[in-house]
DNA sequence: GCAAAGCTTGTTAGCGCTACCTTGAGCGGC
DNA sequence: GCCGCTCAAGGTAGCGCTAACAAGCTTTGC
């Protein structure tokens, strides 16, 4: 019993119990308690009972606050995306979340908008609630996000693209190679005016990437690029449309519309749909990302097949394998996870 | 200068300045930095500006372990849905995370697949991080979660649903309502044979709730309820194609289709454009959400508005106000946020 | 002119854990 | 029977920050 606890301050509001609880419960001492749940082949089984007898009883819930600050080892880890309610992101951060549980980890998920500045404070931000491990979408950072990055010391893992000099580690695909092989593609089931439909370039050097894979294969092929095939559109499904709109009118022998994105080329087929033009009859569509949606539209769309969950899992494995094991040797390491062209019928 | 700050245990890899370093720094004492930095209004403006400037000069970043641990209030929201990737989730979500943010709040997710022992487990779990506010999307929950919620004293807001007693706190619009509005909606545009597909209901309150409504209106309505008319799917625009086949197999005269999910939908739909089905002159489809996809489609789809983002936000004001405020007038409020039906073509 | 009140800064003692060191028991070897 | 060894448990001292109080100073009221 005994409620002499000396407690010169606070404990608010049913706060729940301590592990000095749990340890005059068991009647053994703290320490034995951390042990126990901590390290439990570091105490006698006998112990071990008594304690998660006692945890069990009192219902003990362990601080990690407290924990992580003692032992300077926390067990969160932070992610920015640049937009959260975009799809192509939710298959990643699905294949982290699936790994890192499995360790007992906790994710911290922000948005910065494909905007560097906004990045850069969303770093500083988790860094301060000591992630033990960054994941980050974007390749190209602010001067002062590394410098922050760096003197935290926490790993991190660059998830957008193929980095020429990482940060600290990148698992990815090359998005240049992938717009390359696909347009090759294009070009090799004798499309000879492909058009290419990309996110804006500014801020984002994903769409710059597929863009010049675009402009090499033109090149591969014997195909004169011409600006007037390349256009840049926002984001939505209305843009994928207006694309289609712009290319035919600008050229209207163009008979291929390669979109750097799932929802544009969706976007671009729904439109051809409404003008009751057959794919790939009037004009052939291929994408960027496979996505469920364009297996099942008619035409089923031509696509790659990039390894999104992948992405997530090998990411969440290097950074466990740095925070737990100390695998320095990943340092630098920069993983290519290739990609796969889906040939379906709209191309 | 100085560095005979006594350490007798570890600090290792450039975890950065503690504030002792900036209080060294600015020729001030620990506790004005903290003021500085947390309360500015109550040091003087030259005080703030000597921290501000050491500070920056050493790139300090506050431990917000620390910090929580020693005030006992954390800057961590803690969310659990039942799965991250899909989109229904993302927007709202996208609320929350905006809305917390500027509150310099963060936001740890997790997924716990429908499974309400997952759940518990993940509750465990965010309060062992101590986070200062739960989101939950599931409204039924495990005896031992709630019992944990409770005695932990965090605010708790449900999203899913309206519950008839929630935990704590409820932001959602009705299933039961909007199903019933739906089909009501339906019926008087002169449907007489509506059919109603939906996910498992096993695990999972919405569920119950849209075929509660949907039968209520069918009641309203005076059309004779048919087992063979409500049927249950998997996920993904595959059940949605399935469920058209088995309706028309099972009741051919059937002639509405209300699916309770926009992807559901979208697969119904995609089915009838490849089967060379008129929608609606075949068959009118209706759905529960309303996703851009849905809009862009041929014949755009009939279905319900409802208010992912402003759950999200909604959710997330009021978690911070019990948070920050200590709002205890909000604990057992439920907020409605309504819905709204959008007439399109396909029904 | 002096007490009461306000304001800014400093001092002390923890928040709930764990690193590190110590203690003491058990045990085999010669 | 004593030495060294291993192993389990405990004691102590922080991790980096802030609550609570105290101290020094200025302001205010009458």
């Amino acid at each position: 019993m005994s409620e002499d606890t000396k407690s010169p301050r606070r404990r608010i509001g049913g706060s729940g119990a301590r592990m000095r609880d749990v340890a005059q419960r068991a009647g053994v001492s703290p320490m034995t308690v951390s042990r126990a749940l901590n390290t439990p082949d570091r105490v006698s089984p006998e112990m071990r009972d008594r304690v998660e007898r006692a945890v069990k009883e009192i219902g003990y819930l362990p601080n990690h606050l407290a924990s992580s600050l003692s032992s300077n080892r926390s067990t969160t880890i932070g992610l920015i995306v640049p937009s959260i309610d975009n799809s192509i992101y939710t298959q990643t951060i699905k294949g982290l979340s699936d790994t890192i549980r499995r360790s007992g980890f906790q994710l911290m998920i922000s948005e910065c908008g494909y905007d560097p500045a906004e990045e850069e404070e969303l770093i500083a931000s988790l860094l301060t609630h000591r992630v033990s491990g960054l994941v980050l979408h974007n390749t190209a950072h602010t001067a002062q996000a590394e410098a922050m990055i760096r003197q935290s010391g926490a790993p991190v893992v660059e998830n957008g693209n193929l980095p020429e000099k990482p940060v600290d580690m990148a698992v990815s695909y090359s998005n240049q190679a992938a717009a390359y092989a696909m347009t090759m593609h294009l070009g090799r089931l004798g499309y000879r005016k492909i058009a290419f439909a990309s996110l804006a370039a500014l801020n984002n050097d994903r769409s710059r990437s597929r863009i010049a894979g675009y402009l090499e294969a033109l090149e591969a092929l014997g195909q004169e690029p011409d600006p007037r095939l390349i256009i840049e559109t926002g984001r939505g499904l209305a843009a994928g449309a207006e694309a289609v709109a712009r290319i035919v009118q600008g050229v209207p022998e163009a008979d291929a519309l390669f979109c750097a994105g799932d929802v544009l080329a969706a976007g671009a087929l729904f439109e051809c749909q409404r003008r009751g033009w057959p794919v790939p009859g009037r004009i052939a569509i291929a994408s960027f990302d496979d996505v469920e949606l364009l297996r099942h539209v008619t035409p089923a769309v031509t696509t790659l097949r990039l390894p999104r969950y992948d992405i997530g899992e090998r990411s969440a494995q290097m950074l466990l394998s740095r925070i737990i094991d100390g695998a320095d040797h990943l340092r630098g390491s920069v993983v290519d996870l290739k990609f796969e062209i889906i040939q379906r019928e709209s191309a």
